[in-house]
RNA sequence: GUGCCCAUAGCUCAGUCGGAUAGAGCGACAGUCUCCGAAGCUGUAGGCCGGCGGUUCAAAUCCGCCUGGGCACACCA
């Protein structure tokens, strides 16, 4: 990368000003200095501040920046200095460098080792198989798939995981609600409960129906059965439950993976909260706790003492109906994961969960581990705005699933949408916008950039047509050559332009490609997916901006060589980025 | 009431460890297709970075207080 390239140049070229006296001895003085990109181009390319060197070297920022310079030997690129500032602007040999960086690696231009060796447990989306995936969940999916997808191209170890709530009282109410579902297919009277309050215990939603068919439609005799020995329906048999529960959580989850299947996210475990509970994971963890002190009894009730480790206040980890809660499983869940040999385990749970953090490290230090390796993404959650104004997704107005909206919206414009932002800021998600081909979706502009890319190769490949004539010219180019243009072209061609927009758009564009480099690693170092679509939609610009100052086809056979590499190489790095968010690139659109 | 997150152009948002004149997109306005895809490009207008203090040579960025919004504060999951 050129950035730390520079600051190598910088760094000797402080060592022999320190020898030569021009500078004294500063301790530790890297850390203060950032090679950055100036947001002004006509500095340069990339630009180090060195004035908080000014307070150590008992001198003025300018003059610290002349002594630098003045000291530096760096042929790639023309030095000057302005304030305290050193800019940087690099040559044109260099640039060529990097399409042929780029042409040589082709998949793996940008990725990095930053992350070599850790071993990480990604974990997100963890709904419960009790319904359909709401919007919400679509925010994890696509950033957790994206998340993932940067992480390995920065060599961690990514282990992908969806924890299923598949155990309590959330699965009771599932069964008793698909058994009235049941019953009402079978053509006999059963419904739920009138009273509000009582139905709250059930899921009343229409999708239990199309469930209960299938239940038929496998097992009609036992339904008979079941129904035969059925006195209350809203109380039916422990047999029933549980047949019942079995069905349905292996119903909905299978909705759920095939759902996530059509939508690019991928898991390589679904791990179930149940396994943990049957196999007497979670009675070892609370004995863990017990022996190490950490539990005490009050009020019939079992306590973690949470609080030891900062949380506000201990926890209940059996209630006094001696029943776990919810935290408990989850204790052992993390306790299972970090048993697995885990380096980092990272979440991302919705912002209505942080209050969960706390106990959930609290519960690793107490068993003895470090809490600095559970990580959670808290994520803000998703406004579904139609016709400009928010759709609240409460009980009267329609219930959008992902499914539907998927299906309004479609895979690429959705995933892109959802990745989109900041994981901390609310999302606003407009479906209208989201839906739209037009130059307001920012999907199309990322996309079509690469289209017009694979455009202009096939051009560069296929017969033309002479108008005035009528007749037809050979291509500009076989397909053999093409793929061979890194060993023929001459990449000096890019800089003959006397088109002053042309060769400045040119060396926008490479830039932009280098900075890939950079985006890549930093977005993997915060967990922030977003980077990419950020600079997807950069890179898209420079791309089209250089498409409109410099022509790549029918202009000198020299140039079209050195300009194809390049059009070949942005092809590539957009490819590679719209691959990382899980958002297609399409040759034509 | 307490804790976490947020507040930047009319709208939606960037701004990575404090540094040069605070940036994009959309919307508005004005240009641009006999030429590789106009889903594109070029230009103009638009800002007291929620408010007030503080730290610093330097603050949208760090600290404190205030205002306005979101979320959470269970022996639910």
């Amino acid at each position: 990368m050129f950035k730390d390239l520079i600051l190598n140049k910088i760094e000797s070229a402080v060592t022999k000003a320190v020898q030569a006296g021009q500078l004294p001895e500063m301790e530790d003085y890297q850390k203060l200095l950032r090679c950055e990109i100036p947001k002004n181009a006509e500095y340069g390319d990339f630009a180090v501040n060195v004035s908080p060197l000014a307070k150590f070297a008992r001198k003025a920022p300018v003059q610290i920046a002349q002594i630098i310079t003045d000291n530096m030997d760096f042929s790639d690129a023309d030095v000057n200095v302005v304030a305290g500032f050193i800019n940087f602007k690099l040559t044109n040999k260099v640039l060529n460098s990097v399409v042929e960086e780029v042409l040589m690696k082709k998949d793996m231009y940008g990725s990095n080792e930053s992350g070599k060796l850790q071993k990480i447990i990604l974990e997100y989306i963890s709904a419960n198989p009790t319904g359909p995936l709401h919007i919400g969940h679509g925010r994890w999916a696509a950033m957790g798939s994206a998340l993932a997808n940067l992480l390995k191209f920065s060599s961690y170890d990514v282990y992908q995981e969806f924890y299923i709530n598949d155990a309590g009282n959330q699965i009771n109410n599932l069964a008793k609600s698909l058994w009235i579902r049941v019953l009402q297919q079978m053509g006999k009277p059963a419904d739920f409960p009138a009273d509000e309050e009582l139905s709250k215990n059930y899921y009343t939603g229409d999708y239990l129906i199309e469930t209960a068919q299938n239940y038929l439609k496998e097992n009609s005799e036992k339904a008979e059965d079941f129904a035969k020995s059925c006195q209350d329906v809203l109380n039916p048999s422990d047999e029933i439950m549980k047949e019942m529960a079995v069905y349905a959580k292996a119903q909905m989850l299978k909705k759920q993976q095939d759902l996530l299947a059509n939508f690019r996210v991928h898991f390589d475990n679904y791990f179930s909260e149940l396994y943990l509970h049957q196999n007497g994971y979670v009675d070892a963890c609370v004995k863990k706790l017990e022996d190490a002190g950490k539990l005490y009894e009050k009020d019939g009730a079992v306590w973690f003492r949470s609080s030891d480790y900062g949380d506000t206040q201990d926890r209940v980890i059996k209630k006094n109906d001696g029943t776990n809660t919810y935290l408990t499983a989850d204790i052992a869940y993390h306790y299972d994961k970090l048993k697995r040999g885990f380096d980092k385990l990272i979440n991302i749970w919705g912002a209505d969960h942080h209050g969960y953090v706390a106990r959930v490290k609290a519960s690793i230090e107490a068993l003895g581990d470090d809490p600095d390796k559970l990580e959670v993404l808290l994520g803000q959650l998703v406004n579904l705005v139609e016709n400009g104004e928010q759709v609240r997704m409460g009980k009267r107005t329609r219930m959008l699933t992902l499914e539907d909206l998927i299906e309004e919206v479609g895979v690429d414009a959705t995933r892109f949408w959802m990745i989109m932002r900041n994981i901390d800021t609310t999302l606003d998600f407009d479906i209208d916008l989201a839906k739209s081909s037009n130059d307001e979706n920012p999907v199309y502009y990322a996309q079509y950039a690469h289209a017009r890319s694979s455009s202009i190769l096939r051009n560069a490949c296929a017969p033309r047509v002479d108008v005035e004539n009528n007749s037809t010219l050979s291509a500009f180019f076989e397909k053999e050559e093409l793929e061979n243009l890194e060993k023929t072209a001459d990449l000096n061609n890019l800089w003959n332009d006397s088109d002053k927009d042309a060769v400045s758009a040119t060396r926008e564009l490479i830039l932009k490609i280098e900075n890939f480099k950079d985006v890549v690693l930093v977005a993997s170092k915060l967990r922030a997916p977003y980077m990419l679509c950020r600079y997807l939609l950069e890179l898209a610009a420079s791309f089209h901006h250089f498409y409109n100052c410099a022509r790549v086809l029918n202009v000198e056979k020299e140039v079209m060589k050195a300009r194809l590499s390049l059009v070949i190489s942005t092809k590539q790095v957009l490819k590679t980025a719209l691959g990382l968010i899980g958002v297609s690139a399409p040759e034509t659109m």
